[in-house]
DNA sequence: TTGTTATGTGAGATGTTATAACATATCTGA
DNA sequence: TCAGATATGTTATAACATCTCACATAACAA
């Protein structure tokens, strides 16, 4: 079982947050991708837990900051981010969270790997899973239909295991 | 292969409608739920085509004919007409379309049954598949991360055989 | 250096999706 | 027919996302 799924409540965050934001400057680096101030500090808001964070709530973390943006400011590096494959979105609450897989891979998840997402309705936290199992299912049904799968993200909602044991 | 699942672009669409409406009809009577006007007029918009359809455009579709109604109304329909299983809601899109299935099999989606959609990207059609084999490799997954699996809903963006063959 | 082009940011308005809160109407069953 | 439950109407607002236009900065070639 994978232990880092689902990081303990009380750990140490800020080690998370660090390492991520070290493999994105690395990353943008080697990629030639600008990582401005903007765009390094809206990855810092996303990356500041393991939970989903919605554009507007990043919008005032910066007010209560007292540096006002405009949305689209915050989307523009949202998208940026999301390109380079260093946050996802949740569909299910136009959320985003900082990928974690990136860094301890020492890669990053934007080529086309079928990634499943699951979402713990307790906690909020998000775990990040390669799904080739159920992409390959998912393959299978498509061409059963003749469809052409482009792309398919999986969003699994239900009870991560520490707020099992609550 | 499933024929039904794609309809030819120029089917009679008004039989497909009239069957949804009369299912939905009975299963309402049936069931011991309220199918009231407005459900009745929403669900209708909904199963104008095969196509999801947002709350919006109902509204604007409801205007046009000269009945203005509040957004709250035609949710409040949504939500009844979903928790029926009657329609379905995409997440990538939040738009509404008609479940086609109910009628065919004379009985209702609602219940727990791992689904999964066919988003064509191209004419906007959405084909709708039981998933257990996709629902299998999900709950195998999630069983290996010690996670509680409640609900996944799995959409799939792509083309379908018809738009592939143009 | 200077000019050119591409890219990023700021600001304001607007568009889109969804819900809260409360009042009123309608249905259902005792 | 009255009470309670359910459905709808009304108004306001929350939450999410994009457009447009102006300006700033970076990258790069002449």
């Amino acid at each position: 079982m994978d232990t880092k799924l689902f990081p303990p409540i009380d750990h140490d965050h800020s080690r998370c947050e660090d390492n991520l934001m070290a493999h994105a400057e690395r990353y943008c680096e080697q990629q030639g991708l600008r990582f401005t101030k903007l765009r390094r500090d809206v990855l810092r808001a996303v990356a500041g837990s393991h939970k989903a964070i919605g554009a507007y709530q990043i919008l005032d973390n910066f007010a209560e900051e007292g540096r006002k943006l405009a949305p689209i400011s915050v989307y523009r590096s949202l998208d940026f981010l999301q390109e380079a494959g260093l946050i996802h979105r949740l569909e299910s609450t136009n959320a985003f969270f900082a990928c974690q897989r990136n860094f301890e891979k020492g890669m990053c998840c934007t080529a086309g790997e079928p990634l499943v997402f699951l979402i713990c309705d307790e906690c909020g936290t998000i775990g990040e899973l390669e799904g080739k199992s159920v992409a390959k299912a998912i393959g299978k049904l498509a061409e059963e239909s003749g469809f052409a799968a482009a792309q398919a993200q999986v969003e699994i909602r239900g009870v991560c295991r520490q707020c099992q044991s609550q």
